[in-house]
RNA sequence: GGGCGGUUAGCUCAGUUGGUUAGAGCGCCUGCCUUACAAGCAGGAGGUCGCAGGUUCGAGUCCUGCACUGCCCACCA
């Protein structure tokens, strides 16, 4: 820091340079330690960010809180490692370089497989450390060395083993099914890529001809163009209505196709007619019931959602102008019996928001039952912890009604699943490599399956993969389970979920890689120690100011980059970190971020204060303070009661915040330390300690050197207290108090500072919080009576306690100097003060402002009246209490006690209410 | 259809295990260019803690019901 400082805080520059430095320097790299005992280690998972993405505010919250942990165990002496990396993100990141190619008049079908991978790797090259460079503006102090990326070759081959693993576990298996199409991506989705939204519909109600017979059975739908495709109309065996009518068949309209009447549960009696169509290829439902019938499937669409030639006349259609004109002709032909309005939930691709088509085709999918079973059991048992607790019942709720889960995507950019067909013989190969020919007829004519994983299969795996499995790597031994996982609600199922059934099963004997020699642990030990994380901190969505969710649409999101430009980083942390209190939406207010930037000037101006002093008395910067190892303040001196005073308040903000951040609670860290560093801190000690620095007035130079060498002992103490919040500022401001020579290569290497009972001083802040009054009740009277800033006025002191005055005598040069107080002299008096206006009653002091002045009677009045009413008040409802025998018997002793002297002391000031009152002729 | 949150000052929000007079920031009013900081200092106004019951000596805090509001999950044609 240079000796000529702005006055103002200027975040730009400094950020910038001090992110570069600790990314350049390595500062935060984790190597992989030596075999041996490792010490407390701390370990997290970055939630790797789409390489598509931009950074949010959702990252950010997210990347803050993480980083405020790691900080914070960093410096406690933890071994720490952040891991980060990117994701390849499937669908998004092919939707990108798609987007790119029809701007240059292309498809990806112009390209080619092979040569459309190659351009996607190439735009990665290009703009996929764009977020990571974001994120090193947030100055997260993850490990850069270990950056990694979902594609990387490891990563890929660790998920073919997985693939291969289950698949040999008959846990992942092929088939016909229906799933979840969006015709927009042309992919199978799974369901949580569905959203339902309830919107308004019909219900179509159309008559089907019974063959035979001059009866119809009139069936309702909400998709009448499906009707193409029926193989069947269902009804229910108990129904009586239809029981003559069992075997017999119907004339499918518009097709004139004969299908049959069958008894099945899918109908319910009480549901509209009672009947019900069935297409098997074109709803779940209906094709369990297909199965359970036999029934023919008919997909009477293509893969873009236009009809097919199974449609007759309406092929090539577009599916919903195909239901107009399906209903326009079922009207025309008389089948159409009614119409009614009916809500239905419409199910829309997340991604694009094209309504999905359940549509019957081929896909893989993971049997998830017996890794379901594992991932409810470490949860129930506690061995992952859910921070707010109510997720653990989310998670529980979802992980019991589990379905089976659909990875396979047609997509070109992703992992491409390791299966492969015999064109001859058209055998399934299921390979870790490559097979060169068919196990089965030695054809050489194998082609691999064009599709490639879900995405979230292969980040499911992280935080076993990204530590080296399926090698017994020692960075496996040591930092997995990981920690913590810090993550929000909105990947709780696509991503939390799926790590913990995967991390249960992979990191679970036998699949857990394990050394030669290795004792096996009991299972419940081996159990425990398999799950991915051993806690999970959900936080909630950061919305705009008015509490609204942000959305493009809505024109409301608020750019982090540009908050950081404004406020910078330091601020923007700090106003996420006081606003994410655990299972409560943040409402993100600029103004607020304002207001801690005025935080960040004001700590940088109690700088410029402290080094000006440094420079003046003629001190050298760093052998005053502490050893870096230090977890206190040693060095600190305490010579006067202000001094024992900010001791004590500092060890007992160090004990909260450790507590606090312990429990994740980063809004009452943050809070806390903001409230101390200005409200105690700054207002009042630095200020009461003005005089000892003033060698010009008289001062004596060893008593402003160890005033001084005070305030810069507890300035870099609350420096590495503030570190894992706002890094920035306190690493330019602590590399400056050490003259640019520090003991460590940075602050987020020294000693976090930790409460010592020893100097937790009651006294000291009992007697402080007296003087402080006393300060403040002159203020107070200098305002009411209204007295001009540059008058000096002498007061009149009484004190209760013997103690008290002497207190206030040893200290009276505080209150003397006390720029707002305008004090002139102190005079102590020997009984009570009753003269009034200018006069202050509290429990342990009176205090009386000498000064002729005339004042507002009527004003005063009225002050002293709803003065008097709290005093009432407060009696009348301590009198109730303490005439309550039930209190008296139940209530703790100190309760008691307090209550009784406080209505003493209400009666007191009551009394001397009232004669202030009578005296000033008051009504 | 299930489940989970929220409701505290004009605005946005805090308020660990129930305990004496419910807090912050912003905004508002008053006075200060006080030699670290006007991005500052000092003082002030403003709340029957959504409603109704209950438990308790004592409830913003625990329980029940209701109202309003937000979200998640769900293959009811």
């Amino acid at each position: 820091m240079p000796h000529e400082l702005p006055k103002a805080y200027e975040p730009g520059a400094i950020e910038t340079r001090w992110a570069d430095y600790w990314k350049d320097e390595k500062l935060f790299h984790a190597p992989t330690p030596p075999a041996g005992h490792v010490r407390n280690r701390f370990s997290l998972l970055l939630p790797p960010p789409n390489v598509t993405g931009r950074l949010h505010m959702g990252h950010m919250l997210n990347q803050t809180e993480m980083d405020i942990i790691i900080r914070w165990h960093r410096m406690r002496g933890d071994l720490t490692l952040w891991l980060p990396g990117t994701d390849h993100a499937g669908i998004a990141t092919q939707m990108m370089v798609e987007r790119q190619l029809r701007r240059e008049g292309k498809s990806r079908r112009d390209l080619g497989r092979e040569a459309f991978i190659a351009r996607v790797w190439e735009w990665r090259r290009q703009y996929g450390g764009a977020i990571l460079d974001q994120m090193k503006r947030l100055g997260a102090s993850v490990d850069w060395q270990r950056e990694y990326f979902t594609m990387d070759e490891n990563l890929s081959h660790a998920v073919r083993e997985v693939f291969v693993r289950l698949y040999e576990q008959k846990l992942i298996y092929r088939g016909n099914y229906i799933v979840n199409w969006c015709p927009d991506c042309g992919t199978a989705i799974s369901d949580l890529e569905v959203k339902h939204e309830d919107v308004a519909g019909k219900l179509w109600e159309i008559r089907y001809p019974v063959v035979g017979s001059n009866e119809f059975i009139t069936v309702a739908t909400t998709r009448p163009e499906t009707m193409l495709g029926d193989t069947a109309v269902a009804v229910n065996a108990k129904d009586e209505r239809y029981t003559h009518l069992h075997g017999k068949k119907v004339v499918l309209p518009l097709l004139n196709r004969e299908i049959p009447i069958i008894m099945d549960e899918l109908a319910n009696p009480e549901f509209g007619t009672g009947a019900v169509k069935v297409t098997p290829a074109h709803d779940p439902n209906d094709f369990q019931a297909g199965l359970r019938h036999n029934l023919p499937q008919i997909d009477v669409m293509d893969e873009s959602a236009h009809m097919n030639q199974n449609a007759g006349p309406y092929a090539g259609l577009d599916r919903f102008e195909a239901r107009k004109r399906v209903v326009a002709d079922l009207e025309a032909q008389g089948f159409l019996v009614g119409i009614k309005d009916y809500t239905i939930s419409l199910g829309k691709c997340d991604r694009s928001g094209t309504v999905v088509e359940p549509r019957l085709s081929e896909q893989w999918f993971v049997k998830v039952e017996p890794l379901a079973k594992r991932a409810i059991e470490v949860v129930e048992k506690g061995y992952i912890r859910f921070t707010p607790d109510n997720y653990k019942t989310i998670y529980l709720n979802w992980m019991y009604n589990i379905h089976d889960w659909c990875i396979s995507r047609q997509l070109w950019w992703g992992h491409r699943i390791p299966a492969w067909r015999c064109s001859d013989c058209k055998e399934v190969i299921v390979a870790r490599e490559t097979p060169a020919k068919c196990p089965k007829c030695g054809s050489a004519k194998l082609e691999q399956d064009t599709d490639v994983l879900d995405t979230w299969f292969s980040s499911g795996l992280l935080p076993f993969t990204a530590l080296g499995w399926p090698k017994a790597t020692r960075d496996l031994d040591v930092f997995y389970p990981t920690s913590l996982l810090i993550t929000g609600f909105d990947i709780l199922f696509f991503w939390v979920a799926r790590m913990i059934m995967l991390g249960c099963w992979f990191m679970m004997p036998p699949e857990k890689p394990t050394r030669v020699g290795e004792k096996p642990d009991s299972h419940e030990e081996a159990l425990r120690d398999s799950v991915p994380f051993r806690e999970v901190y959900i936080h909630a969505l950061v919305r705009d100011a008015e509490g609204e969710k942000m959305s493009k649409v809505k024109g409301n999101v608020i750019d982090p980059i540009q908050v950081i430009e404004k406020y910078g980083t330091d601020a923007t942390r700090f106003t996420l970190a006081a606003m994410a209190s655990p299972g409560t939406d943040v409402a993100f207010n600029p103004s607020r971020t304002e207001g801690y930037r005025n935080f960040a000037n004001k700590i940088w101006n109690a700088a410029r204060f402290m080094f000006m002093n440094v420079d003046r008395i003629g001190m050298a910067r760093a052998p005053s303070l502490a050893s870096a190892g230090d977890r206190g303040v040693a060095g600190f001196q305490a010579a006067t009661l202000e001094d024992r005073w900010i001791l004590s308040r500092f060890n007992g903000v160090a004990g909260y915040v450790n507590e606090a951040l312990e429990d994740h609670r980063f809004h009452e860290a943050a809070n806390r330390i903001y409230d101390f560093f200005w409200g105690e801190f700054c207002d009042w000690y630095i200020e009461l300690i003005k005089p000892r620095l003033m060698l010009e007035d008289g001062g004596d130079k060893g008593t402003a050197e160890v005033a001084c060498a005070n305030l810069a002992v507890l300035f870099e103490a609350a420096l590495r207290l503030l570190h894992p919040v706002m890094p920035f500022i306190t690493e330019e401001i602590w590399h400056a108090i050490y003259d640019g020579k520090p003991p460590l290569q940075s602050i987020a290497l020294a000693s976090y500072p930790q409460a010592d009972e020893k100097q937790i001083d009651l006294k000291a802040e009992t007697h402080m919080a007296v003087l402080q009054d006393l300060i403040v009740s002159v203020r107070n009277l200098r305002a009411e009576l209204k007295v001009e800033p540059k008058v000096k006025t002498p007061i009149q002191v009484y004190a209760h306690e013997t103690e008290i005055r002497a207190m206030i005598e040893l200290n009276r040069s505080a209150i003397e100097n006390d720029r707002q107080g305008g004090v002139e002299s102190i005079t102590f008096v020997e009984s009570s003060l009753a003269k009034l206006p200018g006069a202050r009653h509290t429990a342990r002091f009176d205090v009386h402002l000498v000064y002729q002045q005339k004042i507002d009677v009527a004003t005063e009045c009225a002050r002293l009246k709803k003065e008097l009413e709290k005093f009432e008040k407060n009696i009348a409802s301590a009198g109730r209490q303490l005439s309550n025998d039930a209190f008296l018997a139940k209530a703790p002793p100190n309760v008691v006690e307090g209550l009784r002297k406080q209505k003493q002391e209400n009666e007191a000031l009551r009394d001397k209410n009232r004669k202030k009152s009578d005296e000033l002729g008051c009504q």
